[in-house]
DNA sequence: AGCACGCCGACT
DNA sequence: GTCGGCGTGCTC
């Protein structure tokens, strides 16, 4: 009987997105599972592979077979769960099943793929200049003949069979092992051991004495000669005599920065109460439910989250939580690192390949029973999960940007109901799409009205930035913003400044003639950085120096507008001299571990003010903080984007619930240009559903989520013209196919027209109910992939796009 | 995607 | 005559 394995190969291009066969060797039978890593021969290279099915037939005629080439994983990194998964995710989001696949794995996990040059005659027969790289080795890399421009020499002793080539898969990710000294278990031979030692050899004698009390044990060679007062000579020599060896112990790398102290259950409202007995009961009887948790900033959610984990564990179930991006909220982590101590893992982008690696093992390994992470982390190899939470549901980052283009709202879900498990969607400001939901009863909703604390919710106070400009005040503070900001420095209360940042980022300016300095790849301006006096491009990478003088009409008159903390910041100092602030903007957060610290030290009081964008929105919760002001409200409301009143309502209520958590009362100042704009004038009262309502209506007659779906197909081309022409053809078509249900809008320029040199086209298609919308966009992509590749388009297909 | 194979132009 | 350009087609 044959043993066949189906393989997705590591290769994402639509021709190859299926299993291929392959043999496996008798001896490898045993071994192989689905789920494992593999390396398969594939064409004239090897490639990484994931076993997705074993079987004992196969179609595929016997002289074309190939056998495996080497398993990578005893035990398999994939579940049946995850094989399944990726399926799904292929079809939902229209991607390559290997994408899928590898989006659920560290990236350690990934294959790096290399080219080593292998010596067929002696070293002296080559040119000189090879024989230089190769030195005494038999192989070395081709990289290092291509660093010296050796490529065509190379290619002339690869012709005369003096070198060959091997294409090798390497594992990226190390496991750390320390060094460590384990002390035999056999205590008759340490007492044999010890007798054979001479009289003269004392330290040695004392040694094994010491460690006739210690057998078996395994420990640090440093504890050794700290405990025993030994030194590393007479440890090797006591080691040569068998009474000891050296063992290598898998260690993980650990990201946590600092101690935290142990808490207990708080104790909850009635409110709160009531939302954990429904989940818990949901649990009990394992019914996939999906809640929507509705509660106002500050109505401790985070603790009906606590408990509900705690719930799970004690049933021998395991917990997904996920935040929007876990290193902006370091008070978030500690809160589950100080009630579930070492059961929890953290996964997040400030970790390192590494010590992202290392806490998927544990997770993995079942080490860890609870995993607290940022989008990816609802992949977290759990086999029995008991809960999944989204807190801040709404969060835009739960959407991947690139393939695969999933929602891990989606995922989610997906899950709870492989694991009969409920999930919980948390946020202050739900997503339109969730509420709506939540009112259909898809979702269950529950909503906690009141802070825990029952402290009222701060005063909103909204002020007309053009009547300031009226009365003669044109700095970025209006009169009653400083008088506030002045009241909290005389009572020595802290003050959170939020600028919403879009609109204020750094770009050089001419002032004659008005250039801004633009990147040469993308249709975008560039933005300054002050550390290195360079202008850079966010999108592609493009810098070039600070100019002396204006491209455009030679003018010295160039000038740069500070990131608009920094400008913030020189006024602050201006107007209250002595004032000690925090800024916090991508350029003092850069450093790993700088946010946690920045936060420390204003929690300590080190600072009066708090200054920052987007990242302080969020989950800062600190007792001292009683003003927050928010500089330019409406930057966010001229988006080109339908969200982009829901996200400016989201962001205010956000902001606004860092204020008066605690015993002190809060208060909130917002500066607009526009207070009539519903969206600002209903984040006064902090009221969600009068502001969904209102939204909800908007939608409905724009033709917009939630009443309608939307899928946004983009098309790319180093010119123009083409991108336009293709644009044209691929709406043409879908006009065509589609029923009239369906709108298709387009083609029009992206926002950003110009990207790393390539001109973007888009369309957008609205639909209700169009069951052929996801077969017809296969065939469509099958058009492009045949024909229009080759002349250099691109088109991706986003169901779900956020931002358009 | 990569890589080999194959068929045409400009050079030692 | 050969080197090398990139079109075409395949990968268990």
């Amino acid at each position: 009987m044959i043993t066949v394995a189906q393989v997705i190969v590591d290769v994402a291009a639509y021709p190859v997105d299926r299993p291929f066969d392959y043999l496996v060797p008798a001896d490898m039978t045993q071994i192989i599972e689905t789920g494992c890593r593999v390396k398969v021969p594939f064409g004239p290279r090897n490639v990484l592979g994931f076993v997705v099915a074993i079987k004992n037939e196969t179609d595929v005629p016997i002289e074309k077979i190939k056998p495996i080439a080497e398993i990578l994983d005893i035990e398999p990194v994939l579940t049946e769960e995850m094989l399944e998964l990726a399926k799904w995710l292929k079809n939902e989001t229209i991607c390559y099943e290997i994408d899928a696949l590898q989006v659920m794995l560290p990236s350690a996990l990934r294959a790096k793929y290399e080219k080593i040059i292998n010596l067929q005659t002696d070293v002296e027969l080559l040119p000189p200049e090879l024989r230089e790289v190769f030195g005494s080795a038999q192989h070395a890399n081709v990289k290092e003949f291509e660093k010296n421009n050796l490529l065509p020499v190379l290619k002339q002793a690869l012709k005369n069979k003096q070198v060959s080539i091997e294409n090798v898969v390497k594992q990226k990710g190390k496991i750390k092992e320390v060094r460590k000294v384990q002390i035999t278990e056999d205590l008759h031979k340490l007492s044999e051991i010890h007798q054979q030692i001479s009289n003269r050899a004392k330290k040695q004698k004392q040694l094994v004495e010491w460690m006739l009390n210690h057998s078996g044990e395994i420990m640090n060679p440093e504890v050794i000669y700290k405990e025993a007062n030994a030194s590393s000579q007479v440890l090797n020599a006591v080691i040569d005599l068998g009474a000891a060896a050296f063992v290598h112990q898998e260690v993980y790398r650990d990201p946590f920065t600092k101690e935290v102290q142990k808490t207990n259950f708080l104790n909850l409202t009635d409110e709160q109460s009531f939302a954990l007995n429904r989940i818990m009961a949901s649990i009990d009887e394992k019914k996939p439910e999906t809640f929507l948790l509705h509660g106002v900033t500050g109505s401790g959610k985070t603790e009906v989250y606590l408990q509900t984990i705690a719930k799970v564990l004690s049933d021998g179930k395991e917990a997904i939580m996920l935040v929007p991006e876990i290193s902006l909220t370091p008070q978030m982590t500690e809160r589950f690192r100080s009630r579930f101590g070492e059961l929890v893992a953290v996964l997040h982008s400030g970790l390192s390949v590494g010590e992202k690696y290392d806490e998927w093992r544990k997770i993995h390994q079942g080490k860890v029973k609870v995993v607290v992470g940022a989008r990816s982390a609802v992949f977290a190899p759990f086999e029995n999960v008991g809960i999944i939470i989204l807190d801040e549901e709404h969060e835009s980052t739960y959407k991947q940007e690139d393939s695969p283009r999933y929602h891990a709202r989606d995922v989610a879900i997906w899950r709870g109901k492989f694991h009969q498990c409920p999930v919980i969607l948390g946020s202050a400001t739900p997503s339109l799409e969730s509420f709506a939901r939540a009112k259909k009863n898809v979702y269950k909703l529950l909503t906690l009205k009141d802070r825990a604390l029952k402290q009222a919710l701060p005063e909103v106070q909204i002020v007309d930035m053009r009547d300031e400009l009226k009365k003669g005040n044109r700095s970025m503070f209006s009169k009653s913003l400083m008088d506030s900001i002045q009241a909290r420095l005389d009572r020595k209360e802290q003050i959170v400044l939020f600028l919403n940042r879009r609109g204020y980022s750094s770009f050089v300016l001419c002032r004659d003639c008005g250039t801004v300095l633009q990147c040469e790849n993308c249709d975008i301006s560039l933005t300054y950085h002050r550390k290195n006096e360079k202008c850079k491009c966010h999108y592609c990478g493009y810098e070039i120096h600070v100019p002396k003088t204006c491209p455009q009409c030679q003018s010295e008159h160039i000038r740069f507008f500070g990131t608009g903390t920094q400008k913030v910041e020189e006024e602050l100092a201006k107007f209250f001299p002595g004032v000690r602030v925090l800024r916090m903007d991508v350029d003092t957060t850069r450093a790993k571990g700088s946010h946690e610290q920045l936060l420390d030290a204003f929690g300590q009081g080190e600072a009066d003010i708090l200054l920052g964008t987007q990242m302080i929105a969020k989950g800062l919760d600190y007792p001292n903080i009683t003003l927050v002001g928010v500089l330019s409200a409406d930057t966010s409301l001229h988006l080109p984007d339908f969200r982009a009143a829901e996200k400016t309502f989201q962001l205010l209520t956000q902001v606004s619930g860092r204020a008066g958590r605690h015993e002190k009362p809060g208060e909130v100042v917002v500066q607009t240009y526009t207070p009539e704009h519903y969206a600002i004038e209903l984040s006064e009262a902090q009221d969600y559903e009068p502001f969904y309502e209102r939204e909800m209506h908007m939608r409905h007659q724009a033709g917009y989520p939630p009443y309608y779906y939307l899928a946004l197909i983009q098309v790319s081309h180093e010119d123009v013209l083409m991108a336009a022409d293709y644009a044209g053809k691929a709406v043409e078509w879908l006009r065509s196919q589609l029923s009239f249900n369906v709108s298709i809008i387009g083609p029009t320029a992206a926002g950003i027209s110009r990207l790393q040199n390539r001109y973007r086209y888009q369309c957008l298609i609205k639909y209700k109910i169009e069951p052929d919308l996801i077969p017809t966009l296969l065939q469509l992509i099958k058009i492009y992939r045949s024909d229009w590749i080759k002349k250099g388009i691109n088109l991706t297909v986003d169901l779900d796009p956020n931002m358009i």
